[in-house]
RNA sequence: AGGCGGUUAGCUCAGUCGGCAAGAGCGCUUCCCUUACAAGGAAGAGGUCGUGGGUUCGAUUCCCUCACCGCCUACCA
């Protein structure tokens, strides 16, 4: 261990495969108690981004530490086989072998996929083990693995043998560019600036109607224009025809109640095919349902002359030839929201499809009702109302898909039309209605997240009863994006009471989102993403996972700044060095096998550093699993930090060096404080910095004997029961007026490490021997004790500090600059002065007395003296600044 | 249109169940390559906690108003 510089490429490197190697992280028995989080399986597809790394980061310190705290902790691994966004890969890929899904046809495209899948699917899974998550490996999942296709047919059947899946025609969301069917939220608002179009039709006999659309284009397939009932500029309208403009069509005036007034012109032309409000109101006056496009945004037949245009070419021509006819009254800028596909963007069509939809409301009530009761909880709490909200106006769940990659609808329909389709978990024969052989599978899939939903129990097997399933469902902890709260937890939620009659976990943490410094979310497409697989090349996964945590608090987006793995790094590098200093005192002191055991039974005996030092740790472990149980992951990570560096470093181990060589304190009791609560604090470290702290174990070992051979698999820290709170307050005065000597150094340009004498007089906490001699090895002075009035004997040159009752002084280099001093400490003065009359009104004020709580008013009375204390210590030093004493 | 979050040091963020002389990391200033660490050490500078009200002995913290930023829902063509 001769480098200075911690290198954690290695380092890392080496011990994720020796955890894995020794199956540090896969769970083997089913005795004690079970801690379970199920991964957000990432798609196969995918790249680790920065907002994976934080999830699967706080997934693993969650899972870390509960397996150190001793549960039966398991972490279930998987991925997602994401059938549009996988579909559009592959078949991109074969674009550029000039080939397409189309020519290849339906079997051998999809072992394209399957090919694709083997070699690339796992890039992600890699990629989280380079963050280190210790996931059980062993039940890696796919969710079109054998048994999840399984699971998601028996589901399919269940539900509609229920009655809540149902085959029907309705208007869906369709992408023309992935030409299949979304579910509501698969597709994503924008803002876009467009134009609102006022077109006049013709109205049969005379005079025109003006109706307002945003798509002209779907004039040709319009079956009505509807007019509010109560609306008096068109009442006299209602009933009569108007003759729609290129098709020649005749289409009615009608009377409808959504139609607001005071949009556009009052009336609304009807396109029930092409639109969802349309739809609805088509259905409620019997409309006439007429599509003018063909699935890939083309129109069709039904759109005349136009047939063959593009949907926007088709609108601009449109258009034209309606100015043309002198048919659009006036083009207005109208700013509206455009539904885009989730997966390639494109704009979507709402179209009239025939499509399987599962009835959602049911289902909804067990999911409701346990957030309600309080059985499961989310964090931060405020989710729970939108979850809540999203559920009680759940709408049904468009589930077919028009794609080839995915779970194979397991419907057939016979020849004969008469026949009801055949639903069936086994590939049927024959019709079991009228026995023919002509049966045909349905061509589509279902929806990506209609195999999701079953992950917290598809995982461990089901629809077998495995022992998995029996031990670890329900799971515990959920950690996700608030993303995919609609998704996917709140489906999960529904289908673990429908199918398991328990909710699937009962901690839903929801993690901030990473966002770029103009609020965006950082994503590859908008190319403002920070590449978490770069830093961990750079400055290992450690950094990246402690920068990434003690940035984001409690479920709070952040806007990451670059560098932010600075600070891990940094103190990664603290930490091994802070070790090497151990190792190397160890050897120097020929310590070879330290025990604490000793030091315990002799606590009393200690030194005030040892007994400092560890009556902090207690205190911080006891702080550090607060924080844990309430994902206050980043108060955790900054209370270790703080500890570690500032007490431990910057003071105990400095005062570790007071000793000479074998000096027989330093070998019995301050070389194994220092290893004991480096064991400690490596021990609470190592969920979020797994990779270091299970190397510096290792090192470790060689002088301690530690309770298990990976920090891993150790123990997870107690408080011991150290508590000598009244070394708390001593050190802080010995820290203060070592901080106040180096202060009048820096101040004076004596070098801090010079050694200097000091005389003093009157200040107690030196008359201890023990305080004395920390202080003069801390602050690198020589105290010399005075007499009261030695003080009015002190040379020039040399400079007087007051320190409590007394006071202390040392010689300066060069000339004393009189004036800067003098206006530094005046300056101090009057900050100081404010405050303390704030505080003196306050205490003078008998409202205050009467009302404030009795400690409050110590605390202030304390703080009065303190401040007073201050002024006149400032004001004592001015006075003999100038020597007027 | 509703809902939710945010507004604290130059930057990125903590914090406060109301009682601090308001914190951290980075950046900045001065000094130091002191035998664990320059990815370091020592000493500093820097904020009237978005606006305006209210409640209170006391508000950065609670309530209301407004402003700005962001997000999420919603059938206004």
């Amino acid at each position: 261990m001769e480098k200075d510089r911690y290198h954690p490429k290695e380092i890392e490197q080496y011990w994720y495969q020796k955890w894995e190697e020794s199956g540090c992280f896969r769970v083997d028995r089913y005795d004690g108690e079970p801690y379970v989080i199920v991964i957000p399986p990432p798609n196969i597809t995918g790249y680790l981004h920065i907002g994976h790394a934080l999830n699967n980061t706080i997934q693993d310190i969650l899972i870390r530490w509960k397996r150190m705290q001793g549960f039966n902790a398991l972490w279930v691994p998987g991925t997602d086989h994401a059938g549009i966004a996988t579909q559009n890969v592959v078949e991109k890929e074969l674009m550029k072998k000039g080939l397409s899904r189309e020519s290849l046809g339906r079997e051998k495209f999809l072992k394209e996929v399957w090919s694709w899948r083997e070699k690339y699917g796992n890039r992600i899974i890699e990629q989280l083990k380079r963050l280190g998550a210790s996931c059980d490996w062993s039940r890696l999942r796919f969710t079109m693995d054998e048994n999840f296709s399984r699971a998601v047919q028996t589901v399919f059947v269940s539900l509609y043998e229920k009655g809540f899946i149902y085959r029907g025609t309705r208007i869906i969301n369709w992408c023309p560019r992935c030409t299949t069917a979304l579910s509501d939220e698969e597709v994503e608002y924008r803002e876009e600036d467009g134009y609102l179009y006022y077109l006049r039709y013709p109205v049969e006999g005379n005079g025109f109607v003006v109706v307002a659309t945003t798509r002209p284009e779907t004039m040709l397939g319009d079956t009505a224009v509807a007019v509010h009932p109560e609306d008096t500029r068109y009442k006299g309208l209602i009933g009569k025809m108007v003759n729609l403009p290129f098709v020649d069509r005749l289409i009615p005036i009608i009377a409808d109640e959504n139609v607001e007034r005071e949009f556009g012109t009052g009336a609304v032309k009807v396109t029930p095919s092409h639109d969802p409000q349309d739809y609805n109101i088509a259905r409620r006056h019997n409309l006439q349902f007429i599509t003018v496009m063909d699935t890939t945004g083309k129109m069709n037949e039904n759109a005349v002359d136009f047939a063959g245009l593009d949907r926007f070419s088709c609108r601009e021509k449109i258009l034209q030839q309606l100015q043309e006819k002198n048919l659009v009254e006036k083009i207005e800028p109208y700013t509206h929201r455009v539904g885009h596909c989730y997966r390639c963007d494109t704009v979507i069509e709402p179209y009239i499809s025939r499509q399987w939809f599962v009835k959602m409301k049911d289902l909804s009530i067990p999911a409701i009702k346990v957030v309600v009761d309080g059985d499961l909880k989310f964090y931060p709490e405020r989710w729970t109302k939108v979850y809540l909200q999203w559920l009680d106006n759940i709408q049904d769940w468009c589930i077919s898909r028009q794609i080839w990659w995915g779970h194979r609808i397991p419907v057939w329909y016979c020849a004969n039309e008469k026949c009801p389709p055949i639903v069936s978990i086994e590939i049927p024969v024959v019709c079991p209605c009228c026995g023919c052989d002509k049966i045909v599978q349905d061509p589509d899939v279902l929806d990506t997240w209609f195999s999701s939903w079953l992950w917290p129990f598809a995982v461990f097997g089901w629809p077998e009863k495995t022992k998995d399933l029996e031990i670890f469902y329900p799971t515990d902890t959920l950690v996700t994006a608030q993303e995919i709260l609609f998704f996917w937890v709140a489906r999960m939620v529904m289908a673990g009471f429908e199918f398991m009659g328990e909710k699937p976990f009962s901690s839903v943490y929801i993690n901030g989102t990473v966002r770029d410094e103009t609020g965006r979310k950082m994503s590859k497409s908008l190319g403002n993403a920070i590449d978490p697989v770069e830093i961990i090349d750079e400055s290992g996964a450690d950094s990246l996972r402690f920068g990434l945590i003690s940035l984001t608090s409690f479920g709070q987006d952040v806007f990451l700044p670059d560098k932010f793995y600075y600070k891990g790094r940094n103190f990664l590098n603290k930490i091994w060095n802070s070790f090497r200093y151990l190792e190397i005192l160890a050897e120097k002191n020929q310590v070879n096998k330290i025990s604490f055991a000793s030091v315990i039974e002799n606590a009393k005996g200690l030194h005030l550093q040892e007994k400092w030092i560890l009556t902090l740790l207690d205190q911080n472990i006891r702080h550090i699993c607060e924080c844990l149980e309430n994902f206050k992951f980043n108060e955790a990570s900054d209370c270790i930090y703080e500890f570690f560096w500032h007490q431990y470093c910057d003071w105990y181990i400095e005062m570790s060096k007071m000793y000479s060589e074998k000096d027989q304190y330093l070998v019995s009791c301050v070389i194994p404080s220092l290893f004991y609560v480096m064991e400690k604090v490596l021990k609470l470290l190592h969920p979020f910095v797994p990779f270091i702290t299970e190397e510096l174990w290792h090192h470790l070992q060689r002088f301690v004997d530690v309770d298990a051979d990976f920090i891993t698999k150790s123990s997870w820290p107690r408080p011991y029961g150290f508590n000598f709170e009244e070394t708390l307050e001593n050190m802080e005065e010995i820290k203060n007026i070592v901080i106040e000597i180096r202060d009048v150094k820096t101040g004076f340009r004596i070098p801090v490490n010079q050694n200097v004498d000091v005389d003093y007089y009157g200040i107690l906490l030196l008359s201890n021997d023990e305080y004395r001699k920390i202080v003069e090895f801390l602050a690198k002075v020589k105290f010399n004790s005075k007499e009261k009035n030695s003080i009015k004997n002190i040379p020039d040159g040399e400079i007087v500090k007051i320190w409590g009752n007394g006071w202390f002084s040392m010689k300066t280099e060069g000339v004393i600059d009189f004036e800067a001093e003098k206006k530094k400490l005046i300056g101090e003065r009057d900050k100081i002065m404010k405050i303390f009359e704030g505080v003196e009104n306050k205490l003078s004020s008998d409202k205050f007395l009467t009302h404030a709580p009795e400690d409050v008013i110590e605390k202030t009375k304390k703080l009065r003296d303190e401040l007073k204390y201050e002024i006149e210590k400032i004001e004592k030093n001015l006075k003999l600044l100038t020597r007027e004493q």
